[in-house]
DNA sequence: CGTTGACTTAAAGTGTACTTTAAGTAGTAT
DNA sequence: ATACTACTTAAAGTACACTTTAAGTCAACG
């Protein structure tokens, strides 16, 4: 842990390029109240270290399933202090039980698209006969549908 | 592979109980031209054990990021004989590299998840310290952001 | 000192994948 | 016979997450 802290500021251009996503969807984060950068003496944002890290985060749980309604609601309860950590633990835990269900879906999803590229394959090239169809395929190697 | 086709019909009804999608969105389907019932003398669709089967593959292509309008542009090539398997390959190849690229940032979110529903734990049963935040935290697992 | 370019706002528009509605028909159950 | 249920269609509506538009402000550069 490093106990300095990084002043760097970052306009919403800057930010923008930094995080790869056009600034229009910056603010409407901050309109969803996802984000809340400060504003300088002009009315303009800027964005500091701590933003940078909450929205890596944030983009995780974007990443795990979370809807921004979700996040505004996890947003409210972290907000409101500790005494709310149950609840957004049950939060993650219930998003990440959702996200490990999906996560073995697209497994098998994979193998499948991944069997069918071969099978396309083994069939330009011959390897397999000429009248062995995908089900066949995939039965033969023990994959079902 | 078995040789003797199986006969089942399937009304949209059935249909949509076998596969938990709503009568609504295999019309949907039908109309996009993803999907092909037959139908019966008073006009009613049906489907067979080869619909099942195709629902099915489609299924795992949409699993794995493939829009309705690739889907389109698949079934089209599928349509038009064996000369479109490169190009039924190409776009298979694509959509897979695509998928694995975000198979492995999706798996980085949900180390992230794992480690933050973990910080949560350890900080209610004051395993550690106060003051450590999640950067911190992470840092120390060797986890980057 | 005027123009350029980055910013500001609220509100309307977009894309994707469904989902619902409205109005009607056909076969089954009492 | 009549009510019920499952089906039929085309078209409008919805949810989500942005994205674009229109109209205006501000400060630095030539």
């Amino acid at each position: 842990m490093n106990n300095f802290s990084n002043n760097t500021k970052y306009n919403i251009g800057e930010f923008s390029h930094k995080f790869n996503l056009p600034a229009s969807t910056l603010r409407y984060y901050e309109n969803e109240g996802l984000i809340k950068p400060q504003r300088d003496l002009n009315g303009r944002r800027y964005y500091t270290a701590e933003d940078v890290s909450w929205l890596k985060f944030l983009n995780h749980l974007k990443g795990t399933g979370m809807s921004i309604k979700e996040l505004k609601q996890y947003i409210m309860w972290r907000e409101q202090g500790d005494s709310t950590i149950p609840q957004r633990l049950k939060l993650l835990k219930t998003t990440k039980n959702n996200f490990l269900q999906q996560f073995s879906e697209i497994q098998h999803h994979l193998q499948i698209l991944n069997d069918k590229i071969n099978w396309y394959e083994e069939k330009e090239t011959g390897i397999i006969s000429e009248d062995e169809d995908f089900a066949g395929y995939l039965q033969r190697l023990g994959h079902h549908e």
